[in-house]
DNA sequence: TTCTATAGTGAGTAATCACTTACAAATTTA
DNA sequence: TAAATTTGTAAGTGATTACTCACTATAGAA
């Protein structure tokens, strides 16, 4: 990967997370990333290409921010950790996450296979402890971390600590 | 409004939902609710003033949604209402809300705002329920609700009933 | 050094974009 | 009925879109 291909897929990478995919030309990803437009396409074939990129790139943030709960064995443990997820996301990968969830509304693409392994984990913590419902209950969780990350994400959450501590305490079980 | 007015407002609502609104022309628009392409800028002067003219036709939809919580007095039935109030979406509601929630990515504007009556109304319900953290459990009920109202609105929830039944099971408090 | 492959450019391309304008048809008002 | 207003259309407008093409610069291998 030259300098000038990441600078590319920095540049894509900020605006379509604050404008939008369709809302961004080519054109200002060249101008930002400092390249002729015609190296876009050089590399990434289309303008379908250098989104494809971005997402590839990312997916082992995805995989990486899982790996704490996957290597859990404890129920309650791993139940607490899945709910204050959210709050493990680092700064600088804010914007990447931004455009995970605008792309969920933008295109029509539903990655909710990609919580399939959180959700069968979830499931079977839930069994272990011995809950009436594992199924509803691992939903549940799931259901309320979409509304936490949108939060978070979108930077709605005032009392950020605040809240991280009350879902502590919520969810010690 | 005449027809032809009403032709254009549903099939932008249709289309803004369904692609998105920046992925739409006007010139789909038109040809969709079956006008000129000019007779979209003669009523709505712009792309923007249709989006608008739909957002605003919508509005009353919110309040009439949020009509069944705020003539509730009694602090569990708030909550319980509120929790459950995105399965009160009718089916012809869904593509508005589908646009409602894109929006809120696409474009930048938040509508937190738009559910501070309904904050206050829980904070109070808590409060008169000697809660510790009114405020924080009104927030923790409204990131749930974010979650539930994607899932209902994507329709990624599978077992619709089932999940309600629980929920109300749930928060009988 | 020369050959080859890749990286990079800048000026194009047709198509599409939101929007305008000149004009006609229909409807309302006087 | 006649005038005035509103509703509607078809054919444009310049700007912008994603993408192509002919070409040059660079770097490593033979």
């Amino acid at each position: 990967m030259t300098k000038k291909q990441e600078n590319i897929i920095n540049a894509a990478l900020q605006l379509f997370a604050q404008e939008g995919y369709t809302a961004t030309s080519t054109n200002k990803v060249a101008k930002l990333a400092g390249v002729s437009e015609g190296l876009i396409f050089r590399h990434f074939t289309n303008k379908e290409g250098l989104l494809k990129a971005i997402i590839e790139e990312g997916e082992r943030k995805v995989l990486t921010l899982f790996e704490t709960i996957f290597k859990e064995t404890e129920p309650k443990k791993i139940i607490q950790k899945t709910i204050t997820l959210p709050f493990l996301i680092p700064n600088e990968e804010l914007e990447f996450w931004k455009l995970q969830f605008k792309l969920k509304w933008e295109l029509n693409h539903n990655n909710s296979n990609k919580l399939k392994p959180l959700q069968e984990k979830l499931i079977h913590s839930f069994k272990t402890l011995n809950y009436q419902n594992p199924e509803l209950e691992a939903a549940y969780v799931l259901t309320f971390l979409e509304g936490l990350s949108t939060a978070i994400i979108k930077g709605t959450l005032t009392n950020r600590t605040e809240f991280q501590d009350f879902l502590i305490y919520k969810y010690q079980l």
